[in-house]
DNA sequence: AACCTTTCATGAAAGGTTTCACACGCGCGA
DNA sequence: TCGCGCGTGTGAAACCTTTCATGAAAGGTT
């Protein structure tokens, strides 16, 4: 049973292909009785134009990938990563453009790019030192990076160290001397160095500490996993072993709230007896109990920004950028301050900006 | 600059495209030094095979789409099709496929479906009534239903009214008969006749009260948004207008959420005073405060068992199959009986299934 | 009547890959 | 010596669409 290809449209309409093709794409060239007559054909055989054939031809599908360096299960898994698609989808849905999810394919990042029939990438959580996007460069096709910095292309960042400051500047400043800090576990190849977006926000926290000349012993930075229970069980385990601090800081919600739940397991009461402040403000902050105090990221918009590079890059070529969006300080119920919220990175620098609504600067205060 | 093609490679190496092609596909059908020779000079050019151009020939292109009658930043901000898209990709993952999220394209379903590069679709939240797919089967395009039901393909569903007449069930069975129902707000078409999964729901609640003997008026179904919100204004709404319900059925946990706030907010203790059941468990569910009480769905597990079925059937023609997937009982803290989980259709029937996985049967009891 | 414009339609090339059928050269068995 | 098979490699068709250049017919002008 063979796909119903323009010739048999054309045969059936007793009209070239070049009609058919054109009684689709520019019916103003034909006579309008001649298009109906066409398309009433091909509606009736249920003819399609073939993506792949027009794909080949135009040099464009209409499709752009998101690029993940994790397994897509994990992906979907993560509300992070929801909030980011949903930005980008909002822009790919307005421009009619399609959306593919690119991860590894057996293990391969490179395999999954080779492979992937898209127009250009988005590409999230890839920092200084992967390798996967030379081919790309080399076979010329545009991406934009986000959450990371890639010397030959435009990328969209966030003020993590800025929010991070601010998290700790307000712990610090309300007397707290005794913080948990509560971070990432991190890949191998990064354990010495504080790269990506871990090290940003530690570096804020750290610059806090510094300018409050309070000390940050090593044993009160805990490493652990990016979960609930990774959370939970670090904050039980630093109990466990004699720590009885006043507050903590997590460079994720998820975490935070693990934290939370074991605090109150342990007969810790938040926020009277410990004030956690978060990261990233995922939906569930705002629904637990009590309400997460975190910084927050705009993580759609930080979609809704690259793709509109991505796209202004791929139809004008645009020039590179590289943008930063502010952070802010969200107070609600997991701290006792109830100082308004603060933002960093509140004014835009080096406008240059055409649309002048995106943010950008070099460096993030 | 133009992308590199094979005949940029076959010219560098001195050989015929075909040998390339070869080089690539069937390395043995070469002599190894030329093999070696060849994916020498295509790594120096950066070379990969054109996707568009693959795809074209072989009629294959290694990618699955998930259909959604939903914008697509709808569909990434909703926990459920998250969770349903984590186990498609798993499959996906494991067989090397590409996943392609298709969405109405300026609002066109059909526009998107024709314009998505890809080999088949899953497709969910279509019921009987959606037109969408029959230009679909008219194409020869094999697709896979997920939460519906249509004549000319398989389906996967969920024995949705067994689990909610579990639900009713208990509720009813502890001598509950103030029963607040909340449902979703019905699209238009559908106003009256109760279809699809909404439908199934309700029908389930309504057997429990018959066979109760017990009455369902209709000002105790609440039709409303599937949203916190959603859920929150109607219980509030329901309160304020004089009813005092001593348990809540809702049809989508977020609902029940909703309601458990405005509860809380009213005075009202959970599950003291009212006791609370919703449908899906999602991850909040079991996160929120108190946790949620409600019917379990495999969600993950539908999108695996689709997306397995659908790759079946693109590489080897299966045969078409019905499965209905098992929904269980859960009872967390918004309720106070503490009953062990019960299992909706736990038996599989009609088992003509080869890999004898799965549930299959004609009819969910 | 000859010529020019428009209007509508077509032929064929191009886009990049895969694969079928074939060719070439060589060794081996008959 | 002939024929055959095997190991390597190639030419060209096929996949399906779009678009450029062109052509034919119809209508208008001088």
């Amino acid at each position: 049973m063979r796909r119903v290809t323009i010739h048999d449209v054309a045969g059936k309409a007793g009209v070239s292909t070049a009609a058919v093709s054109h009684a689709f794409n520019d019916p103003e060239r034909l006579r309008a009785t001649t298009v109906t007559r066409i398309l009433d054909a091909a509606r009736e055989l249920g003819y399609a134009p073939n993506p792949h054939a027009r794909a080949l031809h135009s040099q464009r599908v209409g499709v752009l990938g998101v690029l993940f360096p994790q397994p897509i299960a994990a992906v979907f898994a993560n509300p992070f990563f929801a909030s980011f698609l949903e930005g980008i989808g909002s822009v790919t849905d307005e421009r009619g453009i399609g959306l593919f999810t690119v991860t590894p394919l057996s293990g391969s990042l490179e395999r999954a790019i080779a492979a992937a029939p898209v127009d250009g990438f988005v590409i999230i959580g890839l920092d200084e030192r992967h390798t996967e996007v030379a081919p790309l460069r080399k076979r010329g096709v545009p991406f934009v990076v986000v959450d990371g910095d890639v010397e030959t292309a435009s990328s969209v960042n966030v003020d993590d160290e800025g929010g991070a400051y601010a998290a700790a500047d307000l712990l610090l400043e309300r007397g707290h001397r005794d913080i948990l800090v509560l971070t990432f576990h991190a890949p191998p190849e990064e354990l010495d160095k504080d790269l990506g977006v871990r090290g940003r926000r530690l570096r804020g926290y750290r610059r806090a500490f510094v300018d409050h000349g309070v000390a940050l012993p090593d044993d009160q930075v805990v490493r652990t996993f990016t979960t609930l229970a990774g959370g939970d069980t670090a904050f039980a385990a630093a109990w466990a072993a004699g720590a009885r601090p006043t507050a903590v800081l997590a460079v994720s919600d998820i975490m935070a709230i693990g934290a939370i739940r074991a605090a109150k397991r342990l007969g810790v009461r938040v926020p009277l007896d410990l004030e956690v402040i978060g990261f990233d403000d995922i939906p569930l902050a705002a629904a637990s109990d009590p309400a997460l105090s975190t910084v927050h990221q705009p993580i759609a918009e930080k979609g809704r920004v690259a793709t509109r590079l991505l796209i202004r890059e791929l139809d004008e070529g645009g020039p590179r950028e590289r943008i930063v969006l502010p952070t802010e300080l969200l107070l609600r119920e997991s701290t006792r301050a109830q100082k308004t919220k603060s933002r960093a990175l509140s004014v835009a620098k080096g406008g240059t900006d055409r649309e002048g609504k995106l943010f950008k600067s070099a460096t993030a205060r």
